[in-house]
DNA sequence: CTGGGTAGCTAGTGATCGCTAACCTAGTGG
DNA sequence: CCACTAGGTTAGCGATCACTAGCTACCCAG
């Protein structure tokens, strides 16, 4: 007979819960995640996440949202701190490769996983379809800010060079999973990108 | 008792088998795919699939090389076709987008979903992170080739470029998926890029 | 002291997974 | 005409999946 485990109100073991179940569901894929590993890495049995999550698939959901929810923060606390507009995008990329490397950030982890999934789940689809696109604004209107505050030159298209921002972090992802293939060359890209933002470009 | 199928020789069935799978395995993730859905796929019984390979992974690494083998002939092809050195990296990469767009290359969709099982399969990994920087050798050798011929400015670094343009594929990749959410704007990244490559930019 | 509400447990369920043993049968060479 | 090879099949294995019926034990209100 198993030990009853530590009594925690419903809201802080669904905050558990999910937490965990984010740390699962970016290492593996969705369908190669199994609803016994989260519960076991919780500490609860399986039954305990059946009793606040509906289904596997909802977990998955209040994970992606819970995630980009920490992400905003981060990003709205690295703006904060960060004065000058110039340095504004790089504020937002350091902040989320060292919270990455920290272990405590997987957004676009949990992103490419969605993906494989889209297919089939058009809920699925439409919840990623939402959250891809509120990243691209948040990005966007940065770099708008930035411009308005004279750190970035006006002529380059905000809505584009979010897109690369992105498309950069993908990129990130892919190298930090298969064990750094970039390289230091990841760090000459941002670089570049900085010098062709501030308009720094030979 | 159900009909049995057309006898193929061995070399045929098992090359109908990694086209079906292919196709199979780029819209689901590994664990999503089924062997009995790519067997029925097929148009044979999951045997028949036992028969030519070992296991699923290893039906699933023969279509990451297959498709990465398909890619490098479309390209090859592409470049062949192609006179001008600055129109070189459009070419590729327009060829790529038009092959998808006619679903016969999966290349990155495959990456994608092998990223979600690269944690848990050092095997998998290994083979991506080997095909990954294939293709960043290829690119990054188009990209020299066209310097020497002046199709490219020199002070462009080949790697870095190389590396972009392959995240701007992730980030096709992914619009394609969750249905054009990026829309016109990435042909405006497409020029910009072709612009910063060409030296004609600003 | 007690009874209801709730957080946790045990012990399964049917379905489906990757995979295989055993058999069938169309060709082919002697 | 027979034996053998090889590309098929049927039927079902054990394992594991998402999920659940039903019990227990703790906490707090009355």
């Amino acid at each position: 007979m198993k030990e009853p485990r530590l009594r925690l109100s419903a809201q802080q073991r669904k905050a558990a819960v999910v937490e965990t179940a984010c740390r699962v569901f970016s290492k593996r894929s969705y369908h190669g995640s199994t609803t016994a590993e989260i519960a076991r890495e919780t500490g609860v049995t399986e039954p305990v996440l059946y009793r606040h999550f509906a289904s596997k698939r909802e977990l998955y959901l209040a994970c992606l949202d819970a995630v980009w929810e920490q992400v905003r923060e981060l990003w709205e606390k690295a703006l904060e701190a960060e004065e000058d507009p110039a340095n504004w995008l790089k504020a937002i990329g350091k902040a989320y490769l060292e919270a990455r490397a920290a272990a405590r950030i997987v957004l676009v982890d949990l992103w490419i996983q969605a993906l494989t999934e889209a297919a089939d789940d058009p809920e699925i689809r439409r919840a990623l379809r939402e959250q891809v696109r509120q990243v691209h604004e948040f990005v966007a209107d940065v770099i708008r800010g930035a411009q308005k505050a004279g750190g970035i030159v006006r002529d380059r298209d905000p809505d584009a060079e979010a897109w690369i921002f992105i498309s950069l972090g993908l990129l990130s992802t892919i190298d930090n999973r298969l064990g750094s293939l970039v390289g230091k060359e990841f760090d000459d890209i941002i670089a570049s990108r900085r010098a062709w933002m501030t308009g720094k470009t030979g």
